[in-house]
RNA sequence: GACCCUAUGGUCUAGCGGUUAGGACACCUCCCUUUCACGGAGGUAGCCCGGGUUCGAGUCCCGGUAGGGUCGCCA
């Protein structure tokens, strides 16, 4: 029998990178295994559910690619869905348990006291067959062996999670419970619950926990916790997927960077990690950087576009070439596209505004006789490419008795506001002759009025 | 507090009884480049502690300790 396993959020907020890292596990197992990946939205909880979060958790996935088999099409509860043991959001299967609250109270299963309806849970040990833990001995905790009855049914009528998970994954036949860590103790009750219905439980594999750099559970707050974020921030979701993979799966031969195919065909239950690990930002800006370069043309073109627009500068202002030259001189040098606005900016804004530090630095009373030379020697040159401008200034330099640096860094600033970004002969050649002089001459400008 | 899980450099990890404990990110130095990245060459830094078992333990067992998780008419 082929796997079907479920990604089962609540759709309260945004969608967690802890959510998206189980429904990456869960895809991936589906996909390995050439299993069924089902989505169901466990919207129970009417007062903190919201459509805009069922929105979030599709576009997430979807930017992600992780395709579900089965499971709803558009955010509505109501609204169309593709597989056969629908609805896919448990705020349409009411019928489903109510039936199965009816199945327990009547063998005794379950009782009503003050208005809910309580499940008779066992008082023996249960063991939990994990496959990434192994068998776990949960006995019951002090407050457990108290009251070792659960409610199943809110005396508002509002069925508990647990309940309705496990009702969901029997009907919907799951067969793999691929999930974080912090359901393990809760376990107990799923598996005491599918024995009531007479049905073995699904085969269980809790996965480590994403820990903050602090080290306690990733919660929203923390830096990195949305995944929409990432989409915002420019990221790539193939850098996104390749990390979460690394959190809490190994392919166990030291490599990293690894695309998503390869990953389906490696991946597997039993290379899962035991521990949580923390998250960590900088690695996942490694491989960003290193996917973000590897990017064809039409695709780095495209996310540049849309960085920049949506930091409101249109390109479509510009010739297609000067587009495309200013950004492949940012090729390589940026990781994330919204680091794009800043860095490559200045080839699209009409003027260019200056980095304090940097002003003080390079536009000193000394450097303005130089930088004049130095927009002469470039008024005059027969050619505006990298290579003429090169020794154009180095030239300069040499005639003026000083290092290219001392016109490197004024001109750089002049011509971008800023003490570093694309190469300053490249640059230079892409903004053209007629711009160069005229920030220069800006610059000029703003140098302190000393003499 | 009870119960459960976990434990290799700052971080992510490889290791599965005999290794100079390997890789990656980050950090530092140098080279390349008069920016910043990339790239290249080096470097700092690790088996939580204590008992066993064994000729031999990061690796197996037990106990501590530490971290995390769970104990709702939340999900």
């Amino acid at each position: 029998m082929k796997p079907r396993v479920r990604f089962a959020p609540s759709p309260t907020g945004y969608l967690h990178i802890g959510g998206a890292r189980t429904a990456l596990f869960n895809w991936l197992y589906a996909r390995h295994t050439g299993g069924t990946f089902v989505l169901r939205i466990e919207d129970t909880d009417a007062a903190r559910n919201t459509q805009e979060a069922v929105e979030a958790i599709l576009g997430g996935l979807r930017w992600l690619g992780l395709n579900w088999d089965e499971g709803p099409l558009t955010s509505a509860a109501t609204g169309p869905a593709k597989g056969a043991r629908g609805p896919y959001f448990q705020s349409q299967r009411r019928a489903h348990y109510e039936r199965r609250v009816e199945a327990l109270l009547s063998r005794q299963l379950a009782y009503e006291k003050d208005g809910a309806v309580w499940f008779r849970m066992t008082r023996e040990p249960i063991v939990i067959p994990d496959l990434v833990v192994g068998d776990v001995l949960r006995p019951l905790t002090d407050r457990e062996a108290l009251h070792p009855d659960w409610v199943l049914v809110r005396s508002d009528g509002q069925p508990v999670f647990h309940f309705v998970n496990v009702v969901d994954d029997l009907e919907m036949g799951i067969t793999h419970v691929i999930r974080g860590e912090d359901h393990l103790s809760n376990t107990a009750k799923h598996i005491a619950l599918f024995r009531a219905f007479g049905v073995p439980p699904p085969a269980y594999a809790h996965i480590p926990l994403i820990l903050n750099p602090e080290g306690s559970k990733m919660s929203k707050r923390d830096r990195g916790a949305s995944l929409g974020a990432y989409l915002e921030e420019g990221f790539l979701p193939e850098a996104v997927n390749n990390y979460l993979c690394l959190l809490g799966w190994s392919p166990k031969d030291n490599t990293e960077k690894l695309p998503l195919t390869e990953v389906v065909e490696r991946f597997d239950l039993p290379q899962i990690l035991r521990h949580n690990a923390k998250f960590d930002y900088e690695k996942l800006l490694w491989l960003q950087g290193e996917y973000c370069r590897e990017l064809p043309d039409d695709r780095f073109y495209e996310m540049s576009v849309r960085a920049l627009a949506k930091a409101g500068l249109d390109t479509n202002r510009f010739d297609v070439r000067y587009v495309k030259a200013a950004l492949d001189t940012c090729r390589g040098k940026i990781k994330t596209f919204g680091e794009l606005p800043d860095y490559g900016g200045f080839y699209f804004r009409p003027e260019v505004d200056y980095d304090p530090a940097a002003v003080e630095k390079c536009f000193v009373p000394e450097n303005r006789p130089r930088l004049e030379r130095l927009r002469e020697a470039f008024a005059r040159t027969d050619t505006f490419t990298a290579a003429t401008l090169e020794t154009t200034l180095k030239a300069t330099a040499g005639n003026l008795g000083v290092k290219a640096g001392v016109l490197v860094h004024p001109v750089r600033l002049a011509a971008t506001g800023r003490a570093s970004g694309p190469s300053l002969y490249h640059l230079l050649e892409v903004l053209g002759r007629e711009k160069t002089l005229e920030r220069i001459e800006r610059a000029l400008a703003a140098f302190p009025a000393t003499t």
